[in-house]
DNA sequence: ACAACATATGAACATGTATTTATATGTTGT
DNA sequence: ACAACATATAAATACATGTTCATATGTTGT
């Protein structure tokens, strides 16, 4: 395997830090299966609106999630298919031998 | 796809917080094909032996890494197969589409 | 146009983290 | 046992980051 060049690893570094932290990881698996307006994250997450607007913030200028506006609500859904492969998995393997 | 749990939440998480350093993730990689040494990875990446060592020490706790003394020098390894798989899975992503 | 709703932004604070410098611990060969 | 080598640890510093509180922006229905 060859080493990835310096600004692909410092992509990568970012994408990873983005998910290196458990509310952010929580918003996340939360957008999985269906897209969810931010109101939804916040009450099913137990989280104020403003700090999952400010974690989604980062999330899409990553692009690993995508809003989309229905009406007054905006639905946020995973839209890095490959990053949310690796979620799954990740999410799988840590279940089986913690 | 149902939520992890809040603590294998935080597991991962941790896990991708250590990824997710630039420094780190030059280490992971360096060893992915070869058990390297602590001053070969120092020499080889431009990075003083003692922050190679701290990078290390993490990794080694949150057992991405092991070391296997031999004579004097320390080789470390990557120890999760699981990661190292995802790694070089990543690696072979963002150099694709940027 | 206006009030109610939904999301986004800004400033402030506390905590966490990467790196350096200096020093300690541990191992080998003679 | 000792000097040389290889790695690990500690303290200090500079910087980044998560969260809260307050407020702004934007959208819908009447």
């Amino acid at each position: 395997m060859t080493m990835p060049t310096e600004s692909d690893t410092v992509s990568l570094a970012e994408t990873f830090k983005l998910l290196g932290d458990p509310t952010r990881l929580r918003i996340l698996f939360y957008c999985l299966d269906a897209p969810r307006s931010v109101g939804d994250i916040a009450e099913s997450l137990h989280l104020s609106q403003s700090l999952v607007s400010h974690h989604l913030r980062l999330l899409r200028s990553a692009r690993l999630v995508r809003g989309d506006r229905r009406a007054r609500q905006i639905f946020y859904a995973l839209s890095d298919a490959h990053v949310s492969g690796m979620l799954m998995d990740m999410a799988h393997h840590v279940r089986e031998d913690g």
